[in-house]
DNA sequence: TAATTTGTGGGTAAAAGTGGCAAAAAGTGT
DNA sequence: ACACTTTTTGCCACTTTTACCCACAAATTA
């Protein structure tokens, strides 16, 4: 569904535009009603359509109560959550409270991850990146620290 | 049903508006009949709809009564709940036997956890959330303590 | 180069939140 | 039992925020 990445800048008010080839998409497949949410193993927001969100909601609600980091994952995820809906220019209105989480100023750049999209601040994003590159293949050579559906991933 | 937080402000009678995007619905689905009480785990309160609060007060019922967790967990959640409705104006009051309780004074935040609301004063709200993502990254690198439900939560 | 499409900025109107006030209800004491 | 005090609840008005709309600028294409 999503892919590649876009930068994009966030003007005064907080509001970003969405890339065109996204657009009809998204009107098709949720009506361009979005979820946006941190994300919380990285800096950076996750921004998911509707129908999506809800799949993952269920799931996360129906985790025991006593498990912790399902607790957390609930109370920090979906509770930071907020519905968006496209305006008519195309853009999404970020919420105050998530900028600062994910340290957004002006310059952006929006992830395509399949079924989601992440925005990220173009410093973090390229930390983040370069960061990345280093680390994957010293852990790739740790066999015991990967999962086996990642070892037996053909490609 | 509920997702998202809200900062919101306690009038000097205790009194809270639930945000307008809630109100349509709480009207719909427990005519506006809810029930509020401690969360034993965090300092916060938690806001149901009658109806879900009822299916959670059968389930603690019938836990055996030599159970001491479910004891203390009967005896000051469901001891300590209350009964309420909301206003002509949209807003609740919040006991006052509680306010203690979460520390709640004028700045409030509602927080959105699906099926309930929580009700954290603000500064209880960050400091937990500053904690939270901190240990949250630390526990997702020890595997063993993580859930299996939670392992195989794909998102 | 002109026309069309995409991106950006700002102004305005509507709606939501907040605080104050007044009326009603409950409680207390004589 | 009645009157006075205190608390509670409902209502209204003001202020702030949000969202919608329109106009202009930039870039791309024909």
């Amino acid at each position: 569904m999503f892919r590649g990445s876009d930068p994009i800048n966030m003007d005064a008010k907080g509001r970003m535009a969405i890339p065109t080839r996204y657009r009809a998409l998204l009107d098709t497949v949720c009506g361009s009603e979005l979820v946006i949410t941190i994300d919380m193993k990285s800096p950076c927001l996750t921004l998911s359509p509707l129908p999506e969100w809800k799949k993952f909601e269920e799931k996360v609600a129906a985790l025991p109560a006593m498990d912790d980091l399902g607790e957390m994952l609930s109370r920090f995820v979906v509770g930071q959550a907020k519905d968006l809906q496209v305006d008519g220019s195309g853009r999404i209105l970020i919420p105050t409270e998530l900028r600062g989480y994910a340290a957004l100023d002006k310059k952006l750049v929006l992830v395509g991850r399949t079924q989601r999209l992440e925005i990220w601040s173009e410093t973090n994003w390229n930390a983040e990146r370069d960061k990345s590159q280093e680390n994957y293949r010293a852990m790739l050579s740790d066999k015991e620290s990967m999962s086996d559906a990642l070892k037996n991933l053909s490609w």
